[in-house]
DNA sequence: GTGCGGATGAACT
DNA sequence: GTTCATCCGCACT
């Protein structure tokens, strides 16, 4: 499958791209383990204007530079000092929009998912939420930054395309911080979707 | 240099 | 529903 090119990333309607990346496969290749899932749930982070976002009122700081990059970067940052969460950078150099990509359904290297999850079958909460994904997916802080075109981490387009009425938008998670902007549906998902993150109503 | 708290998840009661 | 693990980014002194 091809990997999504370098101008699918440079749209500035961050909405419109976390719809899109819904049902396109996110891999790594990490020490040669390859691992892949499909994105199932993702949410948009609207760069200066946006009140839940780390770049929000143009904050420029070493973690958030990589966010004001040319669209196609990963940024990965530790949050609560234990999870690493994986997002797409987007938009071109100056707009620091991304999207955090929060459920993807193992497709490839389940085994591996497996061992680095330490369990023993596979059940939703494997990939269901981003802290978890990454941890499956083998993604920590070493992966912020990587282009995504690489061969590292990067990001196919199987053709799968979900029917709108498919896709549910509500709230983001964990913005309760974000005062009026924590209530703007922009957290996207498929619907019935095993999984997708815990709070999925 | 110090202190607060977070784009979470798992294990509890 | 509640607790807590466990780190460092970030704002402020």
């Amino acid at each position: 499958m091809p990997k999504l090119a370098y101008s699918f990333y440079q749209s500035t309607d961050v909405n419109n791209l976390a719809v899109q990346l819904l049902g396109k496969l996110l891999f790594t290749r990490i020490d040669g383990e390859l691992t892949g899932g499909v994105i199932v749930e993702t949410e948009a982070y609207k760069g200066t204007e946006d009140k839940a976002s780390h770049a929000y009122g143009g904050r420029f700081t070493n973690r958030t530079q990589v966010m004001y990059e040319k669209g196609g970067l990963s940024y990965v940052y530790l949050c609560y000092g234990i999870h690493h969460l994986f997002n797409v950078v987007t938009a071109p150099k100056g707009t620091p929009h991304a999207v955090l990509i929060r459920g993807i359904e193992p497709v490839q290297g389940i085994d591996i998912m497996l061992k680095r999850r330490n369990m023993a079958i596979l059940k939703p909460n494997i990939t269901a939420g981003p802290g978890a994904l990454s941890k499956a997916m083998g993604i920590d802080k070493r992966l912020n930054a990587e282009d995504l075109l690489g061969d590292e981490i990067w990001i196919e387009d199987n053709g799968i395309v979900f029917p709108v009425d498919q896709i549910v938008s509500s709230a983001r998670v964990g913005v309760d911080y974000a005062e009026d902007h924590a209530l703007l549906p922009w957290r996207y998902y498929i619907r019935g979707n095993k999984f997708v993150s815990k709070p999925n109503k």
